[in-house]
DNA sequence: TCTTATATAGGAATTACTCTTATTTAAGAA
DNA sequence: TTCTTAAATAAGAGTAATTCCTATATAAGA
């Protein structure tokens, strides 16, 4: 999540990508600005240091990251798309009402699911990864 | 799946919703037409038989059965929200490619995921549903 | 340094969805 | 059955979110 201007670009080298300043601001901007931005958050963070990037450059650069596994989408019931840097295997648990969208890591029950899945092969489906997401509402509305 | 005329009536009663021949036929697309159809597709099936209907009571009318627990959103990661008229609990086999999605139904799973999150309580969020998205590809295109 | 495939800017275009207001209608009351 | 009225729909303008196009610029390998 802390990632440097170092580790950025190295992530980008590493899937393959050119090296450019949007793409290390984009990467940036979805890692920094956590809990699962929309592209239009990004581009108001991006702006500040970075004035004149393109609309489209973003939307464009979203969906190489998102081939590329540096990034994922993230889907709730509003009509934006939400992204996150954080590729390690987690779930959302999703407060409808306030869009809130948390993280949920749980190595156990990625374990079950795993070994569920095994067992129970889809027969004509090749599975690439299981996610879930879990519907409900926060009791505080800390944080 | 199945629902005649009748039952259809019956479910928009039962949610306590007037009954309108718009409120009927959209709810019937989204059983006849399966496979969680856009609103698009929604329309386009409609105006078949219900030449007049406005885009906007569509939409509204989608919310409406969303809120009443006639429908469901199913999301992916395409701009387009699609609608489930399936309300008994499954989960959803998704390839993005194709943008093909199948019903998953897993009564096991089910309880295998209700006995573990009233085990973990996840302290602070009061769970509404549970729902699995797989993602992966098709190995035929039948169907 | 040169080359070129690839990426971005700029902005128009499109898609998906939302909103507003006048009119109509479902369904309960009389 | 007719009346009443809160709620629903039509029509279409408006907005948000995303995509597309093409001229220009640039990263990075030769
Ligand atoms: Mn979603
Ligand atoms: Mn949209
Ligand atoms: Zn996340
Ligand atoms: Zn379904």
């Amino acid at each position: 999540m802390k990632l440097n201007s170092e580790q950025i670009n190295q992530k980008l080298k590493d899937a393959g990508l050119k090296v450019t300043p949007q793409r290390h601001a984009i990467l940036e901007a979805v890692c920094r600005l956590g809990n699962h931005p929309t592209a239009d958050m990004v581009i108001d963070y991006i702006r500040r240091t970075h004035p004149g990037i393109a609309t489209g450059t973003v939307y464009k650069v979203l969906d190489t990251l998102v081939d590329n596994h540096l990034v994922r989408r993230v889907k709730t019931d509003k009509d934006a798309m939400r992204y996150d840097a954080i590729m390690e295997s987690h779930h959302h648990i999703y407060c409808a009402e306030t869009e809130r969208i948390e993280d949920y890591f749980d190595k156990d029950l990625d374990e079950m699911l795993q070994a569920y899945f095994q067992k129970k092969n889809l027969h004509n489906f090749k599975i690439e990864g299981i996610f879930l997401q879990i519907n409900g509402n926060f009791n505080d509305n800390s944080k």
